[in-house]
DNA sequence: ATGCATGAGGT
DNA sequence: CCTCATGCATA
C-alpha cells in the first residue's frame, strides 16, 4: 500500500498569496536594492498595509474610490488565480462589511474598550467558548451546517473536542476569518506581515494558510486563534481610523537581514523520493546506520535524510489527526490512523531502536 | 499550498 | 536522536 501523499489530499481551492507585481515606491529603492526579492516584497507589502492603502473605506466616499482604484487590480489578480470551481469575488468588501451582523461590529467595539492596550492572551484554555468569537460567522454555511447536522447525538459529549479543544469552534472561526480576510482584500502574506509589525506573537503566511485550512494540530490552532481574533478586531478598528498609522519601522525589518543564511532547501529527485517512501513504509524510524546507508545510496546528506524522516512522520501524524477529527461521526477506524498507531505511536519500538543504536 | 529546515524542549 | 510548532523557500 501507499502512504497518503500531498497529491492525494483533498484540496480546497482558495485565494493564493502570490505576490503582486506592483511597483515599489522609488523613495524606498535605496533600501530595497540590498534586499532579496522576497524581502522586498514583504517590505513593500508592509508599507502598503501600514500606509492604509488597503484599508476598506469605512469613511468618506473618496476613500472608497481610492481604495477601489488602488486595490482592484490586486484583488482581481487574486481572484483570477482561484481555481475553476471557486466562485469569483464572492463578497464585495463594502457590501459585505455592511451586511455583516451589526451584532458582530458592536461586540467588537464593546470588547475593544476593555482590552485596547492589553497584550495578546496566549492561554489556550479556550475560555472563549462562552465569550464567543467576536467575528462570529452569522451565516449557516452548508459545510458547517452539514457537519453539525451529521454529528451523532450519542457522542455529542466529545465529538467536537480533542484534548479539551473545541474543534468545531476553531473550524468555525477559521472559516469566518478567511471570509473576513478576503472581504478586506488581504492576502495571507499581508496579514502575516501586519502581525509581525504589531505587538504580540506573529505568524507567517504559512501558519495562516495552515490555520485556515486547518492543516495543523488542534493545539496549535487554539494557540493561533486568539492572535488572529485579536488582529481581526484591531484591523476592523484600524481601518476605521487609519490616521494614527505612522511610517513603518524599517529598521526592524532591515536589521533582520544580518541573520545567518538558511540552508538551501533540498529538492529530492522523484527516484529518491520513491526510495525514501519505500523505506518509510518499511520502517518509519530507521536507525542511524540505516539512515547513513540510505543517504549513501541516494547520495544525499545524512542529516537531510534524517530531517526527511522527521518531516514525514510529522506529516503522517498530522494528517491522521485531521482525518480523525473530520470523521468523528463515522465510527470506522481509518486506515491511516491504524498505520500511525502501528508505526508511530509505538514508543516501545522507538525506545528499542534507540537502545539498539547505542549498543551498535 | 506545501516541502524541507530550524530550534526548543525531551528522552 | 526524537517530536512539535513554525517559518523560509519554492513548486
Amino acid at each position: 500500500m501507499t502512504l497518503p501523499t500531498a497529491s492525494e489530499k483533498s484540496r480546497i481551492p482558495e485565494a493564493s498569496c502570490t505576490s503582486s507585481n506592483e511597483q515599489i515606491n522609488p523613495f524606498y529603492s535605496p533600501f530595497f536594492s540590498n534586499l532579496t526579492s522576497q524581502q522586498q516584497q514583504q517590505l513593500f507589502l508592509t508599507q502598503l498595509l501600514l500606509s492604509g492603502a488597503t484599508c476598506p473605506p469605512l469613511n468618506p466616499l473618496t476613500n472608497a474610490l481610492q481604495f477601489l482604484l488602488h486595490n482592484s487590480a490586486l484583488f482581481l489578480q487574486q481572484q483570477q488565480q482561484q481555481q475553476t470551481n471557486f466562485p469569483p469575488c464572492p463578497i464585495p468588501p463594502f457590501i459585505d462589511y455592511n451586511n455583516k451582523s451589526k451584532e458582530s461590529i458592536s461586540s467588537i467595539n464593546l470588547k475593544h474598550k476593555n482590552d485596547l492596550n492589553t497584550s495578546v492572551p496566549l492561554d489556550c484554555s479556550l475560555s472563549d467558548t462562552n465569550e464567543k468569537s467576536t467575528i462570529d460567522d452569522d451565516d449557516n454555511s452548508p459545510t458547517i451546517a452539514t457537519t453539525l447536522a451529521t454529528l451523532p447525538s450519542n457522542n455529542s459529549e466529545e465529538t467536537t473536542t480533542v484534548d479539551g479543544i473545541n474543534l468545531e469552534e476553531i473550524k468555525k472561526f477559521a472559516k469566518a476569518f478567511k471570509l473576513r480576510r478576503l472581504a478586506l482584500g488581504l492576502t495571507q502574506t499581508q496579514v502575516g506581515q501586519a502581525l509581525s509589525v504589531t505587538r504580540g506573537p506573529a505568524y507567517s503566511q504559512s501558519a495562516i494558510c495552515r490555520f485556515e485550512k486547518l492543516d495543523i494540530t488542534p493545539k496549535s490552532a487554539s494557540k493561533i486563534k486568539p492572535v488572529l481574533e485579536k488582529w481581526m478586531r484591531e484591523a476592523e478598528l484600524k481601518y476605521g481610523d487609519r490616521l494614527k498609522n505612522g511610517p513603518t519601522n524599517l529598521q526592524d525589518l532591515v536589521s533582520d537581514l544580518n541573520t545567518k543564511k538558511r540552508k538551501r532547501r533540498t529538492s529530492f529527485t522523484p527516484q529518491a523520493l520513491e526510495k525514501l517512501n519505500d523505506a518509510f513504509e518499511l520502517n518509519t524510524h530507521p536507525s542511524g546506520t540505516d539512515m547513513s546507508t540510505i543517504a549513501q545510496e541516494l547520495n544525499y546528506d545524512r542529516e537531510v535524510i534524517r530531517v526527511w524522516f522527521c518531516n514525514k512522520r510529522q506529516a503522517l501524524k498530522n494528517s491522521a489527526k485531521k482525518s480523525k477529527s473530520n470523521q468523528i461521526n463515522d465510527d470506522n477506524e481509518s486506515t491511516s490512523s491504524s498505520l500511525m498507531d502501528d508505526k508511530l505511536s509505538d514508543t516501545t519500538n522507538y525506545a528499542k531502536l534507540q537502545h539498539d543504536e547505542i549498543l551498535s
